[in-house]
DNA sequence: GTAATCCTTCCCATGATGGGAGGGTCAAGC
DNA sequence: GCTTGACCCTCCCATCATGGGAAGGATTAC
């Protein structure tokens, strides 16, 4: 199976397919005499593995791992929940940035429609200077 | 105020003033006969505005539209909400997504760890067409 | 036998940020 | 004066995962 072939059948894209090999990230394909790769359907599994790992948000070096432990017969289960759980916590803490970020905004949003002043409290809150008259206490941590 | 300071008054590293400076983002500072860059205190105000706007997740030309507002004494806050608005929705969409992930790992790793058998669901349903318990082939090719 | 499609490698670009090299400038101390 | 160390300048490179595209060879369909 081409490179094409096994692009379309993993849903991966064959550019993506050679970078994975570039990084080892995957074996090196086989090559015909042409020079072109050669992919079984063993190598498609492994590609649709890498492409739901990356749908699912795992990075790079945690699906190598993730990899190694799909290949090992012998891998414990305690294993794979370590690096799940560890992408898990990762998400968790970007996810409560995110909200934390949407609460704001969402609040300076709801100010700007309510106020009647020609001030915007989002260009306002923003500006820093000078700040609204009631300023709701935020957060303001990330110190650089 | 040399760079050096502004970056320490508006927690915007040198290097990203230097960026932002390129990218047209900000206009370009002045220079001394040194040729060092010279800021002023409104300027210092504009790389703080910039910075709270990264910290809210605005995007570069989300900011560049909103900096364009900033300055505008007779803007409409219509235009403010309207660009606020629409990073909230594009970071609603993030959060959801990011859930859904959060939703479909934190059930893998339940059942990966309550379940008795050494198939673990993350791997299987990571691998799809599940690897099999009795399929060692493939390393065959590796390392070529 | 020819044209279309596929494959190859290599280079470039993204977005926002940092690192570092090589070299000029400033301010303080002696 | 002169030295020293901190600061600044411009470039170039790297990230991370991905795509675009060029130049050229291979395969395939008609």
């Amino acid at each position: 199976m081409n490179i094409g072939q096994a692009s379309a059948a993993s849903g991966v894209s064959a550019k993506m397919i050679r970078y994975y090999e570039s990084i080892a990230l995957l074996p090196a394909a086989g090559r015909r005499d042409s020079g072109y790769r050669d992919y079984a359907t063993e190598d498609v599994h492994r590609l649709a593995f890498v492409r739901r790992a990356r749908d699912l948000g795992f990075s790079i070096p945690q699906i190598r791992s993730l990899l190694a432990l799909w290949s090992d017969t012998g891998r414990s289960n305690a294993d794979v929940r370590a690096i799940a759980r560890e992408h898990l916590a990762e998400m968790e803490e970007q996810a409560r940035k995110l909200q934390e970020m949407i609460g704001t905004l969402k609040a300076l949003v709801g100010s700007c429609e309510t106020g009647r002043r020609s001030a915007c409290p989002i260009i306002d809150e923003l500006g820093d200077h000078r700040p609204a008259p009631a300023t709701p206490a935020k957060p303001r941590r990330r110190a650089a």
